[in-house]
DNA sequence: AACTGCATTATTGGATCCAATAACGATTTA
DNA sequence: TAAATCGTTATTGGATCCAATAATGCAGTT
């Protein structure tokens, strides 16, 4: 499942046959080099250089700065340019404890609130597709691009239903970082009984937050929600495992 | 105290007599063309009319809107450049609770690892300027800029101390947009006596969560920095209470 | 009269050029 | 010899110009 993340990733960012436009490329190039450490942390980086090397002009480089500076992947030296800020795995963790508690509001607002028989209706039909994925007691490998789907809908559902905007915006900035976001399944499930256990456990989770919700057990629903999100810091049983 | 967000703000923001750069003039001021419902909700934001309006070049309103996009406050119209999105009071309401619970986090972290010797200081000697201000029972005007201060130092302090950087990233969102960040005192104190008595409450909140985090009782420190932001939500007693 | 195809035009994105500014080095003087 | 000042240079920010593209209006045809 090498080219899962890959494939998410790069079909989200746009990055298929079609070529894409020089500021879109900077800017993922950029992104994911200095994620990846290939641009070391603390490295300088020069517009003109940048330019240079991507063969672009000045310009796509200048707005992917920008960009980035809001990403807080890059910071502003003065007058001297830009600074690569690496990304370390302390940061990634704290990203992933910040979309934890984000969505933890989000599953909370919900549960304090009236159910909308729409989204009751909503949530049960995506949750569905979970279990249809869990009903066998497998996966065959395409069941991990399936679990990808499923619960990305699980999560964007959420954030929806909870008609709090701000945290579909400051989401938006961990799910830049890879392995943070809850749509990255950043390691490839090469075991894929490993990936069935462990990609249950999460389901099992999900099925936990909805009940929550759905009996207006605020609270409880914020806590899950939250240590669903934690269970991607500790690597756990496997090796490692992906948000989920 | 008219000029108090006024003056707040725009040192902040660099907007003093000094000429202010046109890139960063532009987006200031859309900024608050935006906010303000000058431009309203849904109004599509051109580049060259923009540009015109404002006597400058394309270049800094295309960077401006870019930056703005990133704030959530214009969206992107595929081919037909940007569309203002207003800010309506309950977004505002919901950016204030999202940083309710960000700041949450930050204290909770806190309080759930051992206590930096330094950080107790440094937090008692933020908390001794609160102190002082309310030593009397009666506010002069500059008292209001001397809790702005001391209000802004108290959580800056919490979110370095936090060690979490991402809350950082995530808070900045929310920080633009005005009345819903903590350092914006965004309504006019004209009943000096008014102040001193919500300030007042806002600074023994303060009180209450320094003491549960010195405490190590992360639970109650995260809820009570929560019930801080929250605050800012309901009018309560006085006409309208600005974030604090 | 309505629909389709083409041409025009408005608008964004990119590239190049110019100005301002701060860092750096060399040179001169005390 | 060391420090200070002046000049050079590297680098960013802004302005203008050019290309690509999609929306729009007009005309022609059925």
């Amino acid at each position: 499942m090498r080219g899962l993340v890959g494939a998410g990733a790069q079909a989200k960012q746009g990055g298929m046959t079609a070529p894409m436009k020089p500021g879109q490329r900077v800017l993922f190039a950029l992104r994911k080099m200095i994620v990846s450490g290939e641009i070391p942390d603390g490295a300088r980086i020069a517009e003109i250089a940048t330019a240079e090397r991507f063969g672009v002009s000045r310009m796509p480089v200048r707005t992917a700065l920008r960009t980035l500076e809001q990403e807080g992947l890059v910071a502003k030296l003065g007058r001297r340019g830009y600074a690569a800020r690496g990304v370390t795995p302390g940061q990634i963790d704290d990203a992933i404890e910040v979309r934890g508690v984000l969505e933890g509001l989000a599953v909370r607002l919900i549960a304090s609130r009236p159910i909308p028989s729409g989204f009751a209706r909503r949530l049960k039909a995506v949750l569905a597709e979970g279990d249809a994925l869990f009903a066998g007691d497998s996966f065959a490998p395409e069941d991990i691009d399936r679990f990808y789907s499923y619960n990305l809908a699980f999560h964007d559902l959420l954030l929806d239903a909870s008609g709090n905007s701000a945290i579909g915006v400051a989401l938006s900035r961990n799910n830049h970082l890879p392995l943070a976001s809850a749509a990255a399944l950043a390691l490839d499930w090469d075991d894929l009984a490993n990936a069935h256990t462990n990609l249950k456990a999460a389901h099992e989770e999900h099925l936990a937050v909805a009940d929550a919700i759905l009996s207006g057990r605020a609270d409880e629903a914020e806590q899950r929600m939250r240590q669903h999100a934690r269970a991607a810091l500790n690597p756990g049983l496997m090796p490692l495992v992906g948000t989920v």
